[in-house]
RNA sequence: GGGCGCAUAACUCAGUGGUAGAGUGCAACCUUCACACGGUUGAAGUCGUAGGUUCAAGUCCUACUGCGCCCACCA
């Protein structure tokens, strides 16, 4: 094998662009549905992003953790299937082309139902598939032979037949009642649809109704005065004593031609609230609708669609809400009718696409019933048929469902799947799956003009995208229904109720079992102080310019369009502190670097703060992977891969061993959704155990005359074998830079084409483990530790060699040191005289003394510093350690005098802390004697 | 009104009842031959506050404070 061309630096950009497209190329992705495979099934059913949107963090959040999942499952064999797609998006994509034709001075009306949606279409076209591209430079793994658009023409077979089952059920029904409105996008939404913003400021506006015939007034409070023109009645508390007498009577509107009544509610009012007495608007409140319910009063709706006011409302007709309102008060205040305003918090209801204030109206829809399949939802949840984390989430999702309203699943728009009902001239009304042969226009039949809410195609996604209602293989393959299948859907927990619950419930009402079999649910990714990444905040950032890099004035040109540059800035700035420190720009950070930072984040975390900073370690960490592999495959040059047999020395055993343990770590992470936890053991192992450890050990094996000649062999193998491993093991976090150095790496001719196939490290490696390694190697390693430390102290010059000397009372500890003492020795670069172990015996003067508590006894560790070192400092250095001990000591003590830990305690800890007494005692006498010695010096 | 989460080093965060951890930053030293995107050493903590349980609490319980989020039709 010739030595690869690798060149110093790491580039990300060079090496991740050239494996994409072999990974394509090889079928790595592909899920299969063969019946000969016999591979037992992993699902992700991919979140499907909207076919408006361009990546951003969140997708790059989706990528990591989903990735990371599928290529574990994939390297372990199974057979994968990640599900993508793209979402229709109803409101959101109608919105954008509505803005595109608003621009050239057209409506959509002018254009017509059928050009209109041509044009969604045409525009789907075009930029549809950019999100997909962009999932590709995040080096997602999907089958993206199996790409759904919720709108392809299965997807509306599966909507279709959803809708008329429900429909022939009784669970899906047309009804008329109050329904949340958003006069401009002039479509009903969902409950889920509003957002309540808190706190907004108004005020309490209070006014008389005159009592009629009598010169009477009762006085109400409302915070919406122009809702009075809808009032049909006046509530009171039927034992409020104030309003007794009026029970009964009857008021005059002020403005239109009605007398309303004075009814008594104990529902409604709470007489300790405002005046006590509440106007009852049933057309445009919900409570006031339910209360209209319970007295027969009649709803008066005021309002046209767009939110103006409508003939109803007399003299007020034309004017838009606002309007209304003041004109309203204004009114009141010419007849003499206010009686006071006072301040007052009230939480308004936002839409969530347009952030308009929604209006509740009176409106015929179709809603879909969801009491017995929330409670199906619920009970799957409790027996573990499906399993949601964090558990944390369970109590939210149950909280949900146990008090879910039916589901408004109409909306007035004209992108999305349209209902299949066709009305017929009486008033009929025909649901089936295709037009019925005799509901044709000419005999006066049209189909329902309204298109569905695109969360319920959402709903159907996980069967809907694998053939359903058809039997395919792929569904019995890839659908929890099959025994030997796993599945695991993984979202923010910011749509556990829009998409997860529905998709729940839909999945056990059509499938009869669940849509998969754990629910993960993750945090949002927020700025570095905490914000919520927006545009108005300008603090979104592109993923891809953190994999490419981008200048900071760039990125604010698209986060703040318009806004002067410097204010821009000032808040990217703001934002992102750490990425203040680093200058005007971003460098390019790669995709692995991204991905690691967000996989090291627990996804458990409800904000998780992505810091650039972080970005940078994560770079320089790849970095080393890159330069430790280009290293080591310089010692590696000419080896040919052999079974690895079992090592004799004690590097080896050890570097086996924590390959091991990090892969037991790795493994318990990804399959507990704590990513994070296998991100910080693979940058640990390969920093810490496999770069600073096993490699500076190992050049003293290669190094020439190395006294351990006769360990090089082994040595190549366990390297080449740990080397392999490691990068398998890091492969699902990040797939680039393993997958180019893998392929430069000795490895078994049995491997496969693609690192991606993996296996992954786990079950073979555990053989290696070997506690007995790891616990002489902690001897070795803190020994080394304190001679660097005694070195560092009387700084030492790197290059000046000095003796170096260790000290036990047990044999097997000296040996163990004397066979590790050359390349201690390298370690702590002494070069000349040879470091040795010895049991006993006279000290040489002029050595500083440092003692390492050890299982076996204390080691002195002894550098010979003639005419370095000085009397007073080493004396000091002493007694400061002395003095830690003693600290140690006093807490090992306090605690086996305490009352009760001896008896109580389990065995174990009781004994460790007896063993960590007698070693530090030990360590302090020897300490003390090194005391006495330095005294002479 | 109900529910959830967070609070640990200067910053971003791990921490699973048993001697407080990492990365970044900071200080000192080191161009040393894979890597200065590096190496070695070091300093840095009242674990939000107050109680409680326990032989033992950052960890479990209670209350409180601060920050954030979700749900809810109170005029």
């Amino acid at each position: 094998m010739s030595t690869p061309d690798l060149s110093k630096p790491y580039e990300p950009r060079e090496v991740e662009e050239r494996w994409y497209e072999f990974w394509e190329r090889n079928g790595v992705f592909a899920a299969s549905d063969e019946p000969g495979d016999e591979r037992p099934a992993y699902v992700i059913p991919m979140p499907p992003p909207n076919v408006t949107g361009s990546l951003h963090m969140g997708h790059a959040q989706r990528c990591t953790l989903e990735d990371a999942l599928i290529r574990w499952y994939r390297m372990r064999g199974y057979n994968t299937l990640w599900q993508p797609g793209i979402d229709h998006a109803g409101i959101a994509t109608q919105t954008v082309v509505e803005r595109q034709l608003q621009r050239e001075g057209k409506t959509r009306h002018e254009l017509g139902r059928e050009a209109f949606e041509k044009r969604v279409w045409q525009w789907k076209e075009e930029s549809g598939g950019r999100i997909s591209l962009q999932q590709r430079v995040l080096g997602a793994s999907p089958d993206w032979r199996r790409t759904k658009f919720t709108m392809d023409p299965g997807m509306s077979v599966a909507v279709r037949e959803a809708f008329v089952r429900l429909h022939e059920e009784g669970l899906m029904y047309r009804a008329t009642r109050l329904i949340n409105w958003c006069p401009t996008c002039r479509t009903a939404l969902s409950d889920l649809e509003v957002e309540n913003e808190e706190g907004a400021n108004g005020e309490l506006f209070e006014f008389a109704y005159q009592v009629d015939g009598e010169d009477r007034e009762i006085v109400v409070a409302t915070t919406r005065p122009e809702t009075m023109l809808g009032d049909t009645a006046v509530a009171v508390h039927p034992e409020d004593p104030r309003y007794t007498s009026l029970h009964g009577k009857f008021l005059v509107h002020p403005f239109v031609d009605r007398r309303i009544p004075i009814i008594t509610d104990a529902i409604l009012v709470d007489p300790k609230f405002g005046t006590g007495a509440v106007k009852v608007t049933p057309a445009h409140d919900f409570n006031d609708f339910a209360t209209g319910k319970r007295h027969q009063l009649e709803e008066i709706n005021i309002f046209q669609l767009d939110g103006t006011m409508n003939e109803n409302a007399g003299p007020f007709q034309g004017l838009d809400r606002k309007r209304a309102r003041t004109a309203v008060k204004k009114a009141l205040e010419e007849k003499g009718l206010t009686r006071g305003v006072k301040p007052h918090q009230l939480t308004l209801p936002r839409c969530q696409r347009s952030g308009d204030i929604v209006e509740p109206m009176l409106s015929t829809q179709w809603f879909c019933k969801m009491g017995e399949m929330a409670k199906e939802a619920i009970a799957a949840v409790e027996t573990g048929r499906t399993q949601i984390i964090p558990e944390e989430w369970v109590k939210t999702y149950n909280h949900f469902l146990e008090n879910i309203q039916d589901w408004c699943v109409s909306r007035q728009l004209w992108w999305g799947h349209q209902i299949p009902a066709w009305h017929g001239p009486n008033g009929d009304i025909r649901v089936a799956r295709e037009r019925p042969p005799e509901c044709t226009p000419e005999n006066g039949w049209s189909q329902d003009p309204d298109v569905l809410d695109t969360w319920f195609s959402s709903a159907l996604w996980p069967f809907a995208t694998l053939g359903w209602p058809e039997n395919t293989p792929a569904l019995q393959r890839f659908y929890p229904t099959n025994p030997k299948q796993e599945s695991d859907l993984e979202t923010g927990y910011d749509i556990l109720f829009f998409w997860v619950a529905r998709m729940m419930m839909f999945g056990l009402h059509f499938m009869k079992e669940v849509p998969f079999r754990r629910v993960l649910l993750s945090g949002l990714i927020v700025d570095e102080t905490g914000d919520k990444m927006s545009k108005v905040k300008g603090n979104v950032i592109d993923p891809l310019d953190l994999i490419h890099g981008a200048e900071f004035t760039e990125i604010v040109k698209k986060t703040l369009p318009g806004a002067p540059e410097a204010e821009a800035l000032s808040k990217f700035k703001k934002a992102y502190p750490s990425a203040a420190a680093m200058g005007g720009h971003f460098p390019a950070f790669g995709t692995d670097a991204l991905r690691f930072t967000l996989a090291t984040f627990p996804p458990s975390n409800k904000r998780i703060a992505l810091a650039p900073k972080r970005l940078e370690g994560n770079r320089h960490f790849i970095n080393k992977i890159w330069n430790a592999t280009r290293f080591a495959l310089d010692q590696l040059e000419g080896y040919s891969w052999q079974e690895l047999q079992q090592p004799r020395a004690l590097y080896n055993r050890w570097i086996l061993s924590r390959l091991a343990n990090a892969s037991r770590i790795a493994n318990a992470g990804i399959h507990g959704f704590r990513i994070d936890e296998a991100a910080n053991e693979s940058y640990r192992f390969f920093w810490s155990d496999l770069c600073d450890w096993y490699l500076e050990l190992t050049k003293t094996v290669f190094a020439e005359h190395s006294p351990f000649a006769a360990d090089r062999d082994e040595t190549r193998a366990v390297l080449a074998y740990v080397l392999e491993g490691a990068l398998r093991l890091m492969h699902p976090l990040m797939p680039f830079v393993t997958e180019e150095l893998w392929q430069r790496v000795p490895r078994p001719a049995t491997r496969s084409a693609s690192i991606a196939f993996g296996p992954y490290p786990g079950a073979s490696e555990e053989k290696y483990r070997d506690l007995l390694a790891e616990r002489d190697m902690d001897v070795v390693a803190s020994a080394i530790g304190a001679a660097r430390t005694i070195r560092a102290e009387h700084e030492i010059k790197w290059a000046h060699a000095v003796p170096l000397e260790f000290r036990t009372d047990a044999p097997e500890i000296a040996s163990l040191l004397e066979r590790v003492a050359f390349s201690a020795q390298v370690l702590t670069k002494s070069t000349t005289l040879p470091a040795v172990a010895r049991l006993g015996g006279p000290r040489a003067s002029g050595t500083a003394v440092s003692v390492v508590a050890t299982y076996a006894g204390p080691v002195e560790v002894l550098v010979g510093l003639q005419g370095i070192v000085k009397k007073d400092e080493e004396l000091a250095r002493i007694e400061r350690e002395l003095k830690r001990l003693d600290k140690d000591i006093a807490t090992v003590d306090k605690k086996l005098s305490g009352k009760g830990f001896v008896d109580r305690a389990p065995k174990e800890v009781v004994e460790q802390a007896r063993d960590q007494r007698t070693q530090m005692l030990a360590a302090r006498a020897r300490l003390e004697e090194s005391r006495r010695l330095a005294d002479e010096l």
